[in-house]
DNA sequence: CACACTTATTGTCATCTTGACAACAAGCAG
DNA sequence: CTGCTTGTTGTCAAGATGACAATAAGTGTG
């Protein structure tokens, strides 16, 4: 399970997501258009999200959005993702696009409409990964954010209501679970980006009958109380139920 | 009702949003970014997108979505606004973003992102408009799209499937219809959009019961049966709901 | 080992929603 | 008046939901 890491963080000089505010020189990159993930964690109940510190300039000390410039002959879902893996060291992590932000003065140094990504990881992923020690990044509780340059908190604030309103209505949250999980934590996961409290049993018994959870005869371990069943997403069978005219709803 | 149209159709020269093959010139325009309006109406219980010819160059005969650039001192969203009003003659239609494109492909003669939006229209208020005798300027029915340029069908595609998700889970389907009108021409438009039949005393009851539907007290004119009462959405109301926890679901 | 404690899991019940469809009302055309 | 068409109201069984009781299965303690 979790792979597919490739582990080493490929050093791609050129597109220094941690310096947003260079110069685009007359270069490689496309003027006027950038990229910035949102990135969603999960920790101890809380949703999280993924920041870079700045380090200089007018910005100094306050905290962004990762992100970067496309290159001339790179589609924009490959630059996302490309500066994804550059800063998580995981490949094919869920990636979509958020929304394009294009006010006038957005960005201080010159125009420039960026293109909001989202990304979700889960812990157990990001575990692997090397990006995790770079130097000036750091997960934030989405509740505890802390000074944000430019309009990335209207980016954060727009992709966590986005956020609020995907897990309703796609499977998407899985993606910020390990692998197996039990019903506990998802339904903290649904909580936790919902800001709500949810009724257990209520929860078990609509979530069991999607059919979308495949238990995996296994238990939990480590734990001081009765050990529950850990399932996993059933992706077929989603896209079985799909076809056949089912929609998620939570 | 549909009062506050200017009528005139502004003739902002630069934006030509018949000629996007033009070159953007080192010119008053962002660079590599362009817009694209899906602009959707309503005709005859079909749902219609309207188009506009191109008349020369490669794509000579094939028909486009209307866009234009993006001015370096205008917001994004007023760029959009902007274009939907020069070509349609009305303001403040409902427009919202739909996602950016950015395929290194998708535009043969040079790099260029656009960003699509999403425009409801309704008859009643495009009927005011100088626009509509546009030359080269035509409405289709989705179910009868003509060849399009570039990739302005997947774009014309994520549209449709982003109106069928969004008129479900927002009252957005009222832009297409008149400031009033009856159960049945709403049932009808949920019918062309998610291209399925409805119950009728079902979807009455269903539609009664969100109180988001104030009564005009008046009754249809001019049918051959008995007339329908008209009903107009509640704007208000609906944000009363939204604000107590509502969510609107069809 | 019995017990306390914690979480898991199953079950119950009244209420609400939904889908299918019957029945009646109202207006025009002949 | 009669037939035709659409509007509007009502009924009913089945399914979904929310609140919550009850039981099960582990761990750690005395």
């Amino acid at each position: 399970m979790a792979s597919k890491s490739t582990a080493k963080n490929k050093k791609s000089a050129p597109s220094s997501p941690n310096l947003p505010q260079e110069k685009v020189a007359a270069s490689n990159f496309l003027k006027s258009l950038s990229i910035d993930n949102v990135i969603f964690g999960l920790d101890h109940g809380e949703l999280t999200i993924l920041l870079i510190k700045h380090a200089e300039g007018d910005t100094r000390g306050e905290w962004a959005l990762p992100g970067g410039y496309i290159h001339h002959n790179e589609n924009m879902s490959d630059a996302a993702n490309r500066l994804l893996e550059d800063l998580t060291g995981v490949r094919d992590l869920y990636l979509e696009q958020l929304k394009a932000f294009g006010k006038v003065d957005r960005f201080p140094k010159e125009r420039v409409v960026t293109i909001a990504y989202y990304a979700l990881v889960s812990a157990d992923k990001y575990r692997l990964v090397a990006g995790s020690t770079i130097l000036g990044t750091s997960w934030f509780s989405v509740n505890d954010l802390p000074k944000l340059v430019y309009d990335h908190k209207d980016i954060i604030d727009y992709g966590i209501d986005f956020l609020r309103h995907q897990v309703c209505h796609q499977p998407v949250g899985f993606n910020l679970l390990p692998e197996k999980f039990t019903l506990l934590q998802l339904q903290e996961l649904y909580e936790a980006i919902l800001n709500t409290k949810l009724d257990k049993p209520n929860f078990r018994r609509k979530m069991l009958k999607m059919n979308l959870l495949k238990p995996c005869n296994e238990k939990q371990t480590g734990v001081a109380h009765r050990a529950a069943a850990l399932y996993r997403f059933d992706a077929k069978a989603y896209e079985r139920l799909t076809n056949a005219g089912f929609s998620f709803e939570v």
